[in-house]
DNA sequence: TGATCTTACGTTTAGCGTAACAATA
DNA sequence: TATTGTTACGCTAAACGTAAGATCA
């Protein structure tokens, strides 16, 4: 039986050409070399060596068997690598959403329920989120309707409200309610990594421009220091003075009052 | 670091779940097992087991892990296979013959040439003869005509001559020469295992009829009793009495004297 | 002479099995 | 009580390293 210390060391060979560089290299005595790759020899049970006097070479079967050696360390490599994997993503809760904000209250919630588990999340779209479910591919989804289809549990989780925030001597502030249509047409200042929220507002409002911020801090001096509608919901948090000046108005339509829905394959994780 | 004796026993061990079954199996004292089981997991660095107090089973991760050790198990257990074939090749001369007598001579040459090699021979089509020797799965072939191309080697190695050998008192036993055309539409006797003589006899003689014969003694019998057309070379040898009421007369056609011509890639096999 | 591989030899370790123990069905 | 797995313990074998020998550049 091949032991892969041994063809460890026989690959090493292959690769320095003598047992001395293999010793330093490996820390291992010389003698104790030969003797495992007679071990090796041994083991594949044909002669893959030419023993000169004081020169040791592999023959053409050595060559040849020097392929496999490392072939199967990688696999060996591969298959802790895959098992440890494995067992991480058992100990992992993954969770798909459409939106941040359903995140900021779920995932405290899971690693309370679980400390035991690492719990991972991501952003992504709404049909990679039910392909992904469906797959196995994460454990829970958030979306932001209910799912139709038997083939996975759904529960509500939580309701967000989408309102628009106009400076406060806009021609809109008067305004107790609004919809999108009303609000098309105004630029906007909106933030990435608000999920489907950005689709929404670029579908329901095809001729405002909307000027995507990443940093936090630029946003909220554009938000000051500017007369760019810009959004918030029931859910966002927003530096003290950020929203001082401005007017914060409800948006009536159904697509901006939304109802995240949690979806799961397997009924142990509620 | 994995050790595949070690996963042998980790296999054996899901296959019949208990640790005393794989001690019997394996001639393995339970204890060692318990112990070698927990290195098992120290090298993969998980946990692969439940421990019950007297029950032992795999957990989830453990399951995987059973299928990467199979895996290793397969895989280790084919390359030891690979590198002895790969070994056994290395020491084996490869002759493709399209006819049996060349081989008579050249198999003891090559015995006596190269004593350390195996030969190794075996009776093909044309066609397949110089695709081998092309694609090195042969290392001689044995050709009843010139190759021609340069990408082999071609040397004249023998010359076979046919004859026919006809009853005495049959119509043709009075020729000193003859051709195909002379005797097709005789019905003839033919042994198997001629290699490109038997189609060569059926396209030069479309109007007879062949009775292959697979045994010799079967054969010798149908020769002395029977007035059918048999055949010779001057590589046949025949017992004793077994052409004695036959003439033999050579068969004149360009075809039927051939030379034969060995082909092969590497120039170190002469 | 320095580098290399092999052989010989003595030590140590770690691998194994026996025996004893604990727990279950 | 019979079966199973674990722990403890002592022994043996084999694995290792040091030292010495042989060969070559």
């Amino acid at each position: 039986m091949l032991d892969l210390y041994e063809l460890k060391q026989f690959v090493c060979f292959a690769e320095n050409k003598t047992l001395s560089k293999v010793s330093e290299i490996m820390h291992i005595s010389q003698p104790t070399l030969t003797r495992n790759m007679k071990h090796v020899e041994d083991a594949f049970g044909v002669s893959l060596f030419i023993h000169g006097k004081n020169k040791l070479e592999l023959n053409e079967t050595g060559l040849k068997a020097v392929e496999y050696a490392r072939a199967l360390l990688a696999d060996e490599k591969n298959a802790i690598a895959m098992v440890q994997a494995y067992d991480r993503s058992l100990r992992t809760i993954t969770v798909e959403s459409c939106a941040p904000a359903p995140l900021w209250t779920l995932l405290p919630d899971l690693s309370s329920k679980y400390p035991e588990n690492t719990i991972s999340s991501k952003m992504c779209s709404i049909p990679e989120i039910i392909n992904d479910v469906k797959n196995e591919i994460c454990d829970i989804g958030i979306i932001p309707y209910a799912y139709c289809g038997d083939d996975l549990y759904d529960s509500i989780y939580a309701t967000e409200n989408l309102s628009v925030c106009i400076p406060s001597n806009h021609a809109l502030a008067s305004h107790e309610h609004l919809t999108f249509k009303d609000i098309n047409g105004f630029n906007c200042l909106l933030k990435d990594e608000i999920g489907f929220w950005s689709e929404l507002c670029k579908q329901k409002m095809p001729t405002s421009k909307f000027l995507v911020q990443t940093n936090d801090f630029d946003m909220e001096e554009l938000i000051k220091s500017s007369t760019l509608l810009c959004f918030t919901t029931n859910f966002a948090s927003h530096p003290d003075n950020a929203l001082s000046n401005r007017k914060i108005i409800p948006i009536t339509d159904d697509e901006a009052n939304v109802t995240y829905h949690l979806i799961y394959k397997n009924s142990t994780k509620p």
